[in-house]
RNA sequence: GGGGCGUUAGCUCAGCAUGGUAGAGCACCGGCCUUUUAAGCCGAGGGUCAUAGGUUCAAAUCCUAUACGCCCCA
């Protein structure tokens, strides 16, 4: 950290030096200073003929922004001014420029916050330029961006000082703009179709909802453990018992789990509810939402994902866990599947962990992951889920092994996990129980007892189905982002 | 948890197999330059080679450990 000050001292000092200049002339971090148009506003103009603005030196503009290059070629000078929409040339005659006006500019450094003021005209090349009949440095750079030509390319880097890595990366700038329309466009989708956006805990005393272990934190007054939410189910099914109808909640949840390319510590989900509906109305409205979401932002249903063509246009695929094993792995039948001795002896051979798994459902839970989940390339839907994996899904009516749930994938990644969900409030005591016997025999993912749930429950939950989408594994694909931490601002570094 | 790869100037990277005084481009500083755009030309400065040990007359280079990161596997 020391060292690392020291080794830039050299640069930071020649800055300092300009800063202070800058500080004698009464020009240090103005704040008085405002644009009237931006980089792409210009060009807009430029384009209509109308306007009449090229050439005509009584049409002046005022952009502010960040210094990106710098050319100085004794009396002609040409620099870049880049701002939020885009980035603009401007020139500089000495000539024209006062001793003390051009000494400001030549002291001015790339990655200075200035100020540009004049009139545009186009260059010998047809460059669209601001002739400058004033500049000015508003904020001082006191550290050297990185290297114009490659910009910044160090990954740790680009997480950590995420800021430089969208000052020079515009692919980084463009898929976090891709991001929020995403999100903008997910909110459009459900606010058009009479959902109320709502909020619910990120502190839960029971953290529920989902299978994973939670952060705890402590009340200081109130002296009691609090648990980061993992999931926000519990409580907006409350909502529905409250008698909202349709809800959904954006926002983020926390599981204390290993980092990888596909898992951040806290990541993004919405969750939906709709009442009087089941899991087949959810896989409907899945399918219609990314539709909707895809073509907003791309204006295509065609996707390439890391080099994958992904058809959003197509039906999406939908078949039961069951049968995706059979597709996927010939040396199972489907006798073999409901057999649990043939499918642990398979297990074995295969090399999947299946220790402390004692159902039939839970094995075959551990074969799909294994055998299935990466071959899910294009859009799919899978469903049937065993109702030991499933403890807040509602039975299915003629099979009770299965649950009325699906998942939904895209290259190999669980994008979705919806569900009819579980209302009888009995059924719902007896699966806690379950989750609670495991919890005890070590499965720290196994959910807690929710007792107030099952009180709400026992109100009267109207039937109800809920899907929960992963914001941040949505938006990889759609941005053909290959890990988690492409698509979030600040991803958690050691 | 296991394996592989990486860490050299502010940035992007060479150098390491075969040990012998630390390199380039950009940026920065000085000079020249009236339409450039990775501007150009001349000159100058800039480094605890991630960290700590070890081997050696001599280590950026070989060995070991640690830290941080990336990828793959569980």
């Amino acid at each position: 950290m020391e060292d690392k000050k020291n080794d830039s001292h050299r640069l930071i000092l020649e800055r300092r030096k300009k800063l202070d200049i800058l500080k004698e002339s009464g020009n240090n971090y103005l704040n008085n200073f405002s644009g009237n148009i931006s980089c792409r506003e210009i060009k807009k103009i430029s384009e209509n003929e109308n306007e009449n603005v090229i050439g005509n030196d009584s049409k002046k503009f005022i952009v502010m922004g960040r210094m990106m290059s710098k050319r100085i070629m004794g009396r002609s000078s040409f620099a870049n001014i880049k701002d939020e929409s885009g980035s603009i040339q401007f020139y500089i005659d000495k000539k024209i420029f006062s001793e003390d006006q051009f000494n400001i500019f030549k002291n001015s450094d790339i990655g200075d916050i200035i100020y540009v003021e004049g009139h545009i005209f186009k260059t010998k090349t047809e460059e669209l330029t601001i002739f400058a009949s004033d500049f000015n440095v508003v904020t001082k750079s006191l550290r050297p961006l990185p290297e114009k030509f490659h910009g910044l390319s160090d990954q740790e880097t680009k997480y950590r000082k995420r800021y430089l890595d969208l000052i020079c990366n515009k692919d980084s700038w463009d898929t976090f703009n891709d991001r929020f329309k995403i999100i903008k466009s997910v909110r459009n989708y459900f606010d058009n179709k009479g959902f109320i956006e709502v909020e619910t805990p990120m502190m839960q005393k029971i953290p529920g909802g989902a299978s994973a272990r939670p952060f705890v934190t402590h009340h200081n007054t109130l002296d009691i453990d609090l648990f980061m939410r993992i999931a926000p189910e519990l409580y907006l099914k409350r909502l529905i018992i409250g008698g909202f109808e349709k809800i959904y909640e954006i926002n983020r949840n926390f599981r204390n789990e290993g980092v990888s390319s596909k898992h951040n510590p806290e990541f993004t989900m919405i969750e939906f509810y709709q009442t009087y509906c089941n899991y087949n109305d959810m896989m409907n409205i899945t399918e219609d939402l990314l539709r909707h979401v895809v073509n907003d932002v791309k204006g295509t249903y065609l996707i390439n994902y890391q080099g994958q063509d992904l058809d959003f246009g197509k039906p999406f695929k939908r078949i039961t866990l069951k049968d995706s094993i059979l597709d996927y792995e010939p040396k199972l039948s489907k006798a073999d599947i409901d057999d649990s001795e043939k499918i642990t002896s398979y297990c074995k051979k295969e090399n999947i962990d299946i220790t402390g798994y004692s159902s039939l459902g839970e094995i075959q839970f551990a074969i799909f992951e294994k055998t299935v989940e990466p071959n899910l390339i294009e859009p799919t839907f899978i469903t049937e889920y065993p109702i030991e994996v499933s403890p807040l899904a509602r039975v299915n009516n003629e099979n009770s092994l299965i649950a009325d749930r699906f998942e939904f994938f895209i290259m190999g990644k669980e994008i979705a996990n919806g569900f009819s969900e579980l209302n009888d409030p009995d059924d719902q005591r007896k699966r806690f129980e379950n989750q609670a016997a495991l919890k005890e025999g070590g499965d720290d993912e196994a959910m807690y007892f929710d007792d107030d749930y099952i009180e709400a429950l026992e109100y009267g939950m109207p039937p109800t189905a809920g899907e929960g989408i992963g914001i941040d594994r949505l938006v990889m694909i759609l941005t053909d982002s290959p890990s988690i931490r492409d698509v979030l601002l600040f991803p958690l570094m050691r």
